[in-house]
Formats: structure tokens, C-alpha cells, sequence
RNA sequence: GCCGGUGUGGCGAAAUGGCAGACGCACAGGACUUAAAAUCCUGGGACCUUAAAAAGUCGUGUGGGUUCGAGUCCCACCACCGGCACCA
């Protein structure tokens, strides 16, 4: 022990209770159908008996944890952050009788163990499951209450099956815009014209919400795999930091734009935090405008753009296309093709992030082609210019120079006209590049509306005319699904060719799940950049001359769903049981009650899932349609100097060293006093020491100090191996006494128990700690300390420092029945709001709104006897004499405030 | 540039519009001890007076405003953190 003494044998503490929790299945959550152990704990709380139905059950509690990575580094402090809180919580409300799910698991398909793999031929499973195991051990340290028997792995083979087989089902569904959901795609309904097979069968691939698509996708060479938009920050893969290019590929996409709609509505209804509701919205991105088409002139091409503003479609002096557009080689004339094939090889070399980086430039050039303005018939040059991107809206605007920064910029470039269509209110205000409303001038039969109106009479003339319609974009782009690598879920696909030559695929019957990955012993991918599991000739080739998808799915498939297989984690049969499914997801609270995790899944995992989550909701799989009703971030820890921890700072704190010198509870103690949970705050090991304490203390209040000694003395000569028996020796404190507490003594309990409740109601654990040293604080002075003070104080510390009250709550004698349970499901104790009455209270006398003097008066003294007092105390004299009163406030109980002229 | 969040002692922080700084850390003084550690007690926003105190003045990023009264509400800024960013 480097910090001087141990303050109390936490080390012996944890370990034992730890392994009684275990041997007891203390914190087992049982589902309706369940057969209930009478001795069980939550039996005997709860009254049941054998098989209970979910009607006989209390009510659920669901507290989630963002399960995490198992990362060969092991836990860092930041883990047990969210995981304290979620645990916290969890203890608290078994306490006030609810069923409580609190699981843990694995996200074990990922990247590192991959590379491993690739490095050293270890199979990912070997390293994975080392890694699993360092933290389970971690975990299981540090006292959580988990349902270890819920515990899950999106590697296991029994879980993967179930990864895989949502995917068919989204595979064998498509969304329905009529009904706005998710049918099975037999219910497409074909139009007139599409007669043949393939016609149908091409018509059903372009619905499916999982599709091929041969569109440009994100590249990392270095990783040899692609990956979603989600994934690649600043043109550079999020992991690793790689370079990212843009390349044509065939590739798994599920079709997540078909709900974009429903998951920005859907937000409203879920008490998540705004700035997390804010970033989903600006991913989803949705902007409502008009589509416009333009005629090419001398020719039977039509440009479509999208724009927000069409009321400035007067203004609109030419138009630009993306230059991968489709439409731009059968535009370009014949004089400008060679300038347009060179910007467009320009334009390609350049990878995403030299886009981002040399963006305030613009670029383009000029196809030759003239377009019609439908709106005055005026001709307007079509140019291309990469500031247009092809992945959004059609892939072509029109320009307003007028009215949009851009815009404005490139026409000043190339000398363009720039036509005023809309009037700032403000006079003098410059219009050139004006993006804000106004007025429209210049517009014919729109001059004098108001942007607003302008931008309505626009559209519905576009409808009336044929010119285009009303219509919604969505940033939100459809999720690349599928990754060139060995360790993930394979698609349960095949492909064939069809009697007429064409290359089809094929989902695979449920019943051939799981499908497995084969072993290899090289994971990389193969010479001709295919995946490693094309590497598997035997496994791809199939018996009736078909092949299997050689790409996997990534990491965040496994994801999307683990909340629901934690329900009924060992079920064969089914994904999740259906009744369990309906006791925990349904009911009076739908969904996951709290989910806690770190705010960098805010846009993947988060947008993901709920994606999913719908889709099964409209086929009929979950009874609600939001996974997570309440979702809190908690806030990043950083090093001691204030940095964001990371190896090459040396500034990473290990809590296995934590734990070491400090115990369990102390740890969980300090992770919750730091700060809010959801703020970013530093680490401070001095902070440790501060509540390590603070238990001590607790200790100490407790325990008898001769008896203490002894015990010391016996566990030093004791030989090493579990000498945890040795803590009967510690006896009670003998100024703990069953005598009835007196009013004083019953005030400062009732005044924690409705701190620390309200505190966690409201997830306020720092101030909920310092509620329970304000008490220990007081009691310590206390000669005689009541048994039944004293209980009620360890059922609160005991979500906080499970282990050390469950050991001082062994030693004290059990007066009644309800205090006979074990210590995690002995009932919440309730404040009595008569026990914190006050006869006499200290009340603050302004002149002015400055303090002046404080007098003490009796509880409910008459407002005019109040202000007498006050008046007439020495203290406020020098102000107020001399000077006409011309106002007193007086709050009966509160204050008074002398307003003098 | 846009969106969201945060600014309070030496530090982490706390405060339904009503006594700013609870609780904890660090620090200082004291008790216990041969001594140290541990523990317990006491004291700490700044300034100005003073032998000491009392009293007083100022003080929650900056500048305004509302109010009898503002850390808290409103307006305009500044700084830092996070997200998005040529999305038409």
C-alpha cells in the first residue's frame, strides 16, 4: 500500500461477496415462464413460487449498457463510467421492487483481431476470446449486477445465426410507401409493363430493403475493405486514420433511406438528449423544396435538379451537373469534349479528402449545352463542377448566383450573370449573395410575395405546368451493408447464373443457418483484392454450381439487435422468445427504459439500430417501434492533465491498478463523484483517495476497533489463500444499539433518503454521494447510533459501495421482517416529510437585495410579526434609517427584502 | 460557416429567480504519537480596514437588460469542447 494504511479490508470484502452474488444467482432476472426458486432472493421479495406468468411479476425495469468492444488493451476508465451509473440504477430499483434487466455482452466482430490474424494466421476467435475473458474479469470485478446469464457474444455461433437471419428477413421485405412500412416483397405490386421474369425480378431488386448496387464506394486500401459514409471522417477511414478513395464496386447496401422519414418523427417521442436528437437530424438532413426539370435545348434530354428555394427559379442563370453525372456525355458538344473528359479526370483523381481540403476553390467547365429556363424559356449555359455532388438530390442544381454563397462564388469565377430575384427586408442590405427571405422581385407573376408564399406559388405552378413537383431530400444516404473481410457474419447468399447468362443472387433457406465462416490460414485478401473468404474455394463452390457472397457483414450488424437477444439470450428456436419479448420491449413502458453509452455511436450504431428495430416492428418480430426510450451519454474522462487519455500521452489510467489499492467500491464511488455524468471532467487520483475515505469512514462507524485489531492481527499470521471467514471476527460497534432514534437522529436519515432518492431519479449521483458523507459526516458524532437508522443508511449506500454494505448490513441484527431480505432487494426506505419539519428557521433580511442580517423565527411565524423582526434588528438600521421605505417583500418562511428609496 | 454543449475558489464541483461556493481534493494550524503514517478537530473567494475581530466593498467568461432581488431569465459578444460542413 504506497497511500499509507488500508482504510478498511476491501479486499477480502469484494471477493467475498463477489463470489456470493455468484453462488447465489443473486441478480438473475427471471422471465414470465420462468421457474422461480422459492429461496431466491427476488422470490421471496416478490411472494412467487415456481412457474410465474409476466402478469404475476412486478413491473420491468430495462437498463442497458452500450456493450463494449472487447479490445485486446483491456477496460479503460471510461467503460465502467456508463456501466457504474447503468449499475447504480439497476440496484436501485430492484430496491424499489422493480423486475430488473441489466445484461452484459460482447461486440466482438471487429477490426484488431482481425489484423491480428492477418499478421500472426491466429484464428480471430482465439484472440477474441482472450480478450473476452480479460474482460469479463474486469468487469466481474467491480460488483456489477449483471444477469450473467444473459451474457452474449455477436461472435457466437447462436448469435450470429440470428444476425443473419434478420438479414434475410430484411432481404425478403421491401417498404411499402403507401403504407409507409416494411412487407414482404410479395406484396410488390408489378406495374403494367413489366411482363418478363427479369423485368419483375429486376423490378423487385430495385424495392428489397437489402440490395446489390454497383455505385462508387468508399475504398481503404490499407484496411482492403469499404466502408459505410458513417465510417470515413474527413475523407480518412474513422479506425486507422487511412486514406479513402472513391471506387465503383458491387456491394451490399440496405435501403435505410426508405425510413428516413419515420426515424426524424419518430425522435420526437423519445427522451434522448437534444444534442443527440440534433445530430441524428442533421445526419437524416431532410430539406424540403421542389424538383425542376429543365429541357436541354435541341435535344430530347431533360436535367432535373432539386432545389430548396424555387421561388429564385427566375433567378436561375445557369445550371451545373456533378460531373459523374449520366447525363453529361450525351450533352457535351462536340468542342467543349475534351475540356469536359479532362475535368472529369480531375475530378476523379481527387479523393475525398482533397475535396474537403481544396474545396474553397471552385472549379468547372463548360459542356457547350444550353438548357431552357421553363419558367421565362431564357437559355442558360449547363456547366459541370465537382462543388455539385452526384450522391445528392439529382446530382444537378440550378444556380442561383444571386441568392447562394456558392453559387454566387462561381458565377463571379466565370462571369455569369447574377439576376436579383428576391429584395432583403432591409433596403440598403446588399442582395448579391443574399441567401436569407425577402421579397421576390424580378419574377413575374411571384413579384411581391413573400419568400414563403413565392416558394408555394412556384411549386404548384411547376405541378400545373408539368415542370416538376414538390419533393424531400434526405442527406441520409443508404448503408453500405457489406465488408471485404474474414471476421464477420457471411451472408446467408448465393450467386448463380440464370438459363439466359445473368448473374443472380439468392438468399439461402433459414434452415441452412448458421452459416459459418470456413477456416483459412491466411485472412487477407486474395491477390485480385478480393475478400479473404474467396480464399475458402471448397466453401464458396457450392454442389449445384452456385457460389457463395465472399463479403461479410460489419460490425454494427451485430449491434443492431443484441438489446432484443438479451431477452431470451439461450433461445434455439427464436431470435428472442416472443413472451419475453412482450414482457420487457412492451407494456406501459416500451423499449430499453435507460440505455447509457459513450456519444460517438450517435450517428452508427444509434441510427442503425432503430432501423432495424422498425423493420421488424412492421413485420411483426417487437412490440414497439423505438428500441431505447431514454438514452443518456455519459461524458469522455480525461487524463490527470486534462488531455484526452491515450497511450502516446502516457496519460492512461489502468483500473485494474485503481482497483488494487483502492477496492471496487471505492472505484465505482469515484467514477460517480467526479462530476455529471454526462459532462467531460478530468481524472484526479487524489480524488480516489478522497472517497476511499469516505468509506473508511463508513467502516469505522460501523465496526468495533478492538475487535478490528484482532482481526488484523489473525489475517496477518493467517496463511495466504481466502482468508475471508476471517471477517467474523470484526464485531459490531457498540454504540450501535436497538434503541428508538431520537428526532434529531431520524431528521438527518429522512434528509438523505430523499437526497439520494430524488439524486437518482433524476441521475444525479455526485450529489447523491455527498448526500451520503453529509449523513456519515453527522452520524459520527452520534454516541448512540440506532440499528434502524443505521439499515435504512447501508440499503442506500448499497447501489453506491455494494460491497461494503452488504458486509456491515451481515453484521448488524435483522428486527423485522422486511429486514431479513438480502441486502439488494430489501425494500427503498421512504422519507417522511414530518421528520424534516424545522420549529425554527434562519431567515435572510435584504435592504435592497443585499444581505444585511439573518434572523432566527419560528416556523410559520405571522408575515407582519416577521417584518416587525426584521425591521427592528440592529443590523439593518445603517440602511435603512433616514431613507423611506417604500416596499417590503416578505416570503413567509423564505426571506424579506426592505426596497428603500 | 451551421448546430449543440460548457464557462463559478488553487482543483473536481454545488445552488425550485431569494444567505454563492454544499460535498470532496489540495493547503494551513491543532490534537493523538518518542516520531511518522493513519485518524480526529479547526480554518481557508478576493479586496479594504484592524493588534485581532466586527463592519464594509467587490465577486459566478464579457457588455447590456428584465426584476424588490439574477450564477439562474432575456439580448449581444468572447473563449473552449463536441458534431456537421460545397447537402443546392
Amino acid at each position: 500500500m504506497s497511500h499509507g494504511r488500508r482504510s478498511y479490508p476491501f479486499d477480502l470484502i469484494e471477493g467475498k461477496w463477489q463470489r456470493l452474488w455468484e453462488a447465489r444467482q443473486s441478480f438473475r432476472a427471471f422471465n414470465p415462464g420462468d421457474d422461480v426458486p422459492a429461496d431466491h432472493p427476488f422470490a421471496r421479495r416478490h411472494g412467487l413460487n415456481g412457474k410465474v406468468s409476466a402478469d404475476r411479476l412486478p413491473p420491468k425495469y430495462y437498463i442497458l449498457d452500450m456493450f463494449p468492444y472487447p479490445s485486446g488493451a483491456g477496460l479503460h476508465v471510461g467503460h465502467p463510467e456508463g456501466f457504474t451509473a447503468t449499475d447504480i440504477l439497476a440496484r436501485y430499483r430492484r430496491a424499489c421492487g422493480f423486475n430488473v434487466l441489466h445484461p452484459m455482452g460482447w461486440d466482438a466482430f471487429g477490426l484488431p483481431a482481425e489484423q491480428y490474424a492477418v499478421k500472426t494466421g491466429q484464428h480471430p476467435r482465439v484472440t477474441t476470446e482472450a480478450n473476452i475473458s480479460t474482460f469479463t474479469r474486469q468487469i466481474r470485478s467491480l460488483g456489477f449486477s449483471y444477469d450473467w446469464t444473459r451474457e452474449l457474444s455477436t461472435t457466437d455461433v447462436g448469435y450470429l445465426k440470428w444476425t443473419q437471419w434478420i438479414f434475410l428477413k430484411l432481404y425478403h421485405s421491401w417498404f411499402n410507401p403507401v403504407t409507409q412500412r416494411a412487407e414482404p416483397v410479395d406484396t410488390i405490386p408489378f406495374p403494367k409493363d413489366c411482363t418478363t421474369e427479369a423485368a419483375r425480378r429486376q423490378h423487385v431488386e430495385g424495392l428489397r430493403l437489402a440490395y446489390v448496387s454497383e455505385a462508387p464506394v468508399n475504398w481503404c486500401p490499407e484496411l482492403g475493405t469499404v466502408l459505410a459514409n458513417e465510417e470515413v471522417v474527413d475523407g480518412k477511414s474513422e479506425v486507422g486514420g487511412f486514406p479513402v478513395v472513391r471506387r465503383p464496386m458491387r456491394q451490399w447496401m440496405l435501403r435505410i433511406t426508405a425510413y428516413a422519414e419515420r426515424l426524424l418523427t419518430d425522435l420526437d417521442a423519445i427522451q434522448w438528449s437534444d444534442s443527440l436528437k440534433e445530430m441524428q437530424r442533421n445526419w437524416i438532413g431532410r430539406s424540403e423544396g421542389a424538383e425542376v426539370e429543365f429541357v436541354v435545348a435541341g435535344s430530347s434530354e431533360k436535367v432535373r435538379v432539386f432545389t430548396t428555394r424555387p421561388d429564385t427559379l427566375f433567378g436561375a442563370t445557369y445550371l451545373v451537373l456533378s460531373p459523374e453525372h449520366r447525363l453529361v456525355s450525351r450533352l457535351t458538344t462536340d468542342e467543349a469534349q475534351k475540356a469536359v473528359a479532362d475535368y472529369q479526370a480531375f475530378a476523379a483523381a481527387k479523393s475525398d479528402l482533397e475535396r474537403a481540403e481544396l474545396a474553397r476553390e471552385k472549379t468547372g467547365v463548360f459542356t457547350g449545352a444550353m438548357a431552357i429556363n421553363p419558367v421565362n424559356q431564357q437559355k442558360i449555359p449547363i456547366w459541370i463542377a465537382d462543388y455539385v455532388l452526384a450522391s445528392y438530390g439529382s446530382g444537378a442544381i440550378m444556380a442561383v448566383p444571386a441568392h447562394d454563397t456558392r453559387d454566387f462564388e462561381f458565377a463571379q469565377k466565370f462571369h455569369l450573370p447574377v439576376v436579383q430575384v428576391v429584395q432583403p427586408a432591409e433596403k440598403d442590405l446588399n442582395w448579391q449573395g443574399y441567401t436569407g427571405p425577402g421579397t421576390a422581385v424580378n419574377s413575374g407573376f411571384l413579384d411581391g410575395a413573400a419568400t414563403a408564399k413565392a416558394k408555394e406559388l412556384m411549386t404548384a405552378w411547376l405541378e400545373n405546368n408539368g415542370h416538376g413537383r414538390r419533393m424531400v431530400n434526405y442527406k441520409l444516404r443508404d448503408w453500405l451493408f457489406s465488408r471485404q473481410r474474414y471476421w464477420g457474419e457471411p451472408f446467408p447468399i448465393i450467386w448463380r447464373q440464370t438459363p439466359d447468362g445473368v448473374r443472380c443472387h439468392e438468399a439461402l433457406p433459414e434452415s441452412s443457418l448458421p452459416v459459418l465462416p470456413p477456416n483459412l490460414t491466411d485472412y487477407k485478401p486474395t491477390a485480385s483484392g478480393e475478400p479473404p473468404l474467396a480464399r475458402a474455394e471448397e466453401w464458396v463452390r457450392q454442389p449445384d454450381g452456385s457460389v457463395r457472397e465472399t463479403n461479410t457483414m460489419p460490425q454494427w450488424a451485430g449491434s443492431c439487435w443484441y438489446y432484443l437477444r438479451y431477452l431470451d439470450a439461450a433461445n434455439h428456436a427464436r431470435f428472442t422468445g416472443e413472451e419475453a419479448e412482450r414482457y420487457w420491449m412492451g407494456g406501459k413502458s416500451p423499449g430499453v427504459d435507460l440505455y447509457i453509452g459513450g456519444a460517438e455511436h450517435a450517428v452508427l450504431h444509434l441510427l442503425y439500430a432503430r432501423f432495424w428495430h422498425k423493420a421488424l416492428y412492421d413485420l411483426g418480430y417487437v412490440s414497439c417501434s423505438e428500441p431505447f426510450q431514454k438514452l443518456v451519454n455519459q461524458g469522455l474522462i480525461l487524463g490527470e492533465d486534462g488531455q484526452k487519455m491515450s497511450k502516446s500521452r502516457g496519460n492512461v489510467v489502468n483500473p485494474d491498478e485503481v482497483l488494487a489499492e483502492y477496492g471496487a467500491d471505492a472505484f465505482r464511488l469515484y467514477e460517480m463523484f467526479m462530476g455529471p455524468l454526462e459532462m467531460v471532467k478530468p481524472w484526479n487520483t487524489k480524488g480516489v483517495e478522497g472517497v476511499y475515505r469516505f468509506l473508511g469512514r463508513v467502516w469505522r462507524l460501523f465496526v468495533d476497533e478492538a475487535s478490528e485489531t484482532a482481526f488484523q492481527q489473525a489475517e496477518t499470521l493467517a496463511p495466504a489463500g481466502d482468508k475471508g471467514g476471517l471477517l467474523a471476527l470484526v464485531r459490531l460497534n457498540n454504540s450501535i444499539r436497538d434503541v428508538p432514534p431520537a428526532p434529531a437522529q431520524s431528521k438527518v436519515l429522512h434528509a438523505c433518503i430523499k437526497k439520494v432518492t430524488e439524486d437518482l431519479e433524476a441521475l444525479r449521483f455526485n450529489t447523491a454521494i455527498s448526500a451520503l458523507m453529509v449523513f456519515t459526516n453527522e452520524s459520527m458524532t452520534w454516541d448512540i447510533k440506532p440499528v434502524s437508522i443505521m439499515r435504512d443508511f447501508l440499503v442506500l449506500l448499497q447501489p453506491f459501495a455494494p460491497h461494503l454494505a452488504e458486509e456491515l448490513w451481515e453484521k448488524l441484527p435483522a428486527p423485522t421482517a422486511a429486514h431479513s431480505m438480502d441486502l439488494p432487494y430489501t425494500p427503498w426506505p421512504v422519507y417522511d416529510p414530518a421528520l424534516l419539519v424545522e420549529s425554527e428557521v434562519e431567515i435572510p433580511v435584504q435592504v435592497n437585495g443585499k444581505l444585511r442580517a439573518v434572523i432566527r423565527v419560528p416556523v410559520g411565524i405571522p408575515p407582519q410579526q416577521l417584518q416587525d423582526l426584521a425591521m427592528a434588528h440592529p443590523g439593518l438600521q445603517p440602511f435603512i434609517q433616514g431613507k423611506s421605505v417604500k416596499k417590503i417583500i416578505i416570503l413567509p418562511g423564505k426571506l424579506v427584502n426592505v426596497v428603500v428609496a
